[in-house]
RNA sequence: UGGGGAAUCGUCUAGUGGUAGGACUGCGGACUCUGACUCCGCCAACCAAGGUUCAAAUCCUUGUUCCCCAGCCA
């Protein structure tokens, strides 16, 4: 492989403004951060996030700190951190610190102490109906409060105060003394602490006050010497606050914020407040069911690390609004599947078969590669018998003349197998095939015939008497709608066809001892994956194969 | 004129005054013991109008459209 052909990370503009830094000698490291909230399971969009940090911190050779924004306790769960901290290792990253919002607690509090002694932050007495009026609108200033002017002193004594726990919940709020008439509602005198009488996953009752966001942000960003802080489009606005609490509180260092656009997905919801409701309503069967969007979802469907790295060097980043296509991912997917994946046969929808002319009580073994382009993943040996289990959509009654399949008269080839011909078929009372009759060609053994015969048609099969029975869960996409959050109410575009649970599946007998970290390609239908979580044998399918032939007989029709 | 952002193939994304390139999708075809994979080919874009320039996606002007902001959420 040449220094050219070698897989690189296509570069962004942040990546450039890094570049440039370092190259300018402004700074000659690289110190990023990933903050969650620990409110919810992390989901695609936080992988992009995820990549971007991780990523430019390998990559310019700096750190990446992983960080719990854990400033609202009522909404944060220890539940969620463990979550989140197993999803950023199973995506393959190494933090340099596990840090916590909170562990600055103290230090944000004596910084806050800092700004009111300055006279730039004050206590006020306000309820949030009577903030919300004096905030002014987005044409209109605002006004100032009436406590805006109160003495340091007294401001000093009401923030201790608060911070002893003497007030209830409301009562009191500590704000910092910017521009009531500021065309950017953040720089309005925004909140900096409010008094919430709640326990913390972390450090419990110790505080009845917690910082908000913008005052916490910057600052633990600040104490962890980040160099670029990156954030999504929304905290544009927020930038000015940023800036102005650390000129403020005069920390050492200033890191840079530089936002760009979260990742939006066709089809598909990012929003942790809706997965929650999907979760809670019992649309889906929880945060990891494998419809979900989530990172725990995407890896129990049989997504790997490496195809949700791929996919996000693929989407880019930039500031522009966009949707990616569903297609992206799914591509990143079959592509790492496609290399590594070991291919077995599994019929999904059986229809038995009788091969008249086998002997009866004969069986025999036959040998099938685990992987045709890459011969050194072995081969195996499967079992072949006189009943055997074909796909039903392997037989077509009239069948077209593309159909490379089987019908009455057609002969087509058995993977790894023999040349078999159909010379007819059973119903059902009901009018349903239930049972083919073929002759096979006992010359053809392996797979080839001695006459040199062409046979267009291979399918997959396996024998019946081999077989373990099996459930596979076939997933659609979750939404009908390609933009379900812009909708009023997103529950009603739920894909009703979105879980296709089978429980007749039969699968050939590799298959019954297996664990979650193997990905298989049942030849012919997709890409599946053991779920541990089933009480019985049961596989997720992760995503089909390309499949030109649906795609030509849907043309037809 | 409230403030802050963004506009390039269907969808993402390069481009930073000098041939608009790549990926995904789509459409053809070759190959094939997976209608998979692989390979080959094709379709397809600079929001608009002016201006500067030998030369504009890029610089200027004026518009247009879209996104974000009025939590004691993050």
């Amino acid at each position: 492989m040449s220094a050219e052909d070698e897989v690189t990370t296509p570069t962004n503009f942040i990546r450039n403004i890094i570049q440039n830094d370092l190259d300018s000698g402004k700074h000659n490291t690289v110190q990023t951060r990933f903050p969650p909230e620990p409110n919810g399971y992390l989901h695609i969009g936080h992988a992009k996030s995820i990549c971007l940090n991780f990523g430019i911190a390998e990559d310019f050779k700096g750190q990446c700190n992983l960080r719990f924004d854990d400033t609202n306790p009522e909404k944060e769960d220890i539940e969620y951190v463990n979550a989140i901290i197993d999803d950023v290792k199973w995506l393959g990253f190494k933090w340099r610190g596990l840090h916590h919002s909170s562990d600055y607690f103290q230090q944000l509090y004596d910084y806050a102490i800092e700004l009111i002694k300055q006279g730039k932050a004050y206590v006020d007495s306000l309820s949030a109906e009577e903030m919300r009026e004096y905030r002014g609108t987005l044409k209109a200033p605002g006004k100032e409060s009436p406590d805006r002017n109160r003495s340091i002193e007294e401001n000093l004594d009401l923030f201790s105060r608060m911070r002893a726990g003497e007030f209830k919940d409301g009562e009191y709020l500590l704000r910092a003394k910017i521009d009531m008439g500021s065309p950017n509602l953040n720089m309005r005198d925004p909140a900096l602490y409010r008094i919430k009488h709640a326990h913390h996953q972390r450090t419990g009752d110790e505080w009845p006050i917690y910082p908000m966001y913008d005052y916490t942000h910057c600052i633990s960003d600040a104490i962890e010497n980040i160099t670029h802080s990156l954030c999504t489009l929304e905290f544009e606005d927020h930038r000015p606050l940023y800036d102005w609490v650390l000129d403020e509180v005069k920390t050492a260092c200033h890191p840079q914020q530089i936002e760009f656009a979260r990742l939006q997905l066709k089809y598909t919801i990012t929003s942790k407040r809706k997965l929650n409701q999907l979760v809670t309503e019992g649309h889906v069967s929880g945060w990891d069911d494998p419809r979900m969007p989530t990172i725990s979802g995407l890896r129990r469907r049989g997504y790997t690390p490496t195809s949700i790295r791929d996919f996000c060097d693929r989407i880019g980043v930039t500031k522009k609004d966009s949707f990616i296509e569903v297609a992206v991912l799914e591509n990143s997917i079959r592509e790492d599947l496609n290399e590594h994946a070991m291919r077995v046969m599994g019929v999904l929808k059986p229809l038995k078969v009788t091969i008249e002319n086998y002997p009866e009580d004969q069986s025999e073994v036959l040998v099938a590669q685990n992987h045709p382009q890459n011969p050194e993943m072995g081969t195996r040996n499967i079992s072949f018998s006189k009943v055997i289990y074909i796909e039903r959509d392997d037989f077509l009654e009239d069948a077209p003349k593309k159909f490379f399949r089987l019908s009455v008269g057609r002969e087509v080839r058995l993977r790894y197998a023999y040349y078999i011909t159909c010379t007819d078929f059973v119903k059902d009372d009901s009018g349903e095939v239930v049972e083919l009759i073929c002759q096979y060609d006992p010359e053809t053994k392996g797979g080839s015939s001695p006459d040199g015969r062409k046979v267009k048609g291979t399918i997959h099969w396996v024998s019946a008497e081999h077989a373990v029975d099996a459930s596979v869960n076939l997933y659609d996409r979750l939404f009908t709608h390609p933009n379900p959050a812009a909708t009023g109410d997103f529950t009603e575009h739920l894909n009703p066809d979105s879980l296709n649970a089978l429980t007749t599946c039969k699968l050939e007998a590799s298959l019954a001892d297996t664990s979650t970290s193997i990905h298989y390609q049942f030849e012919r239908t997709g890409y599946f994956v053991r779920d541990d979580k089933a009480k019985s044998l049961t596989f997720n399918r992760t995503v089909t194969l390309r499949d030109t032939w649906a795609k030509l007989d849907k043309q037809n029709q």
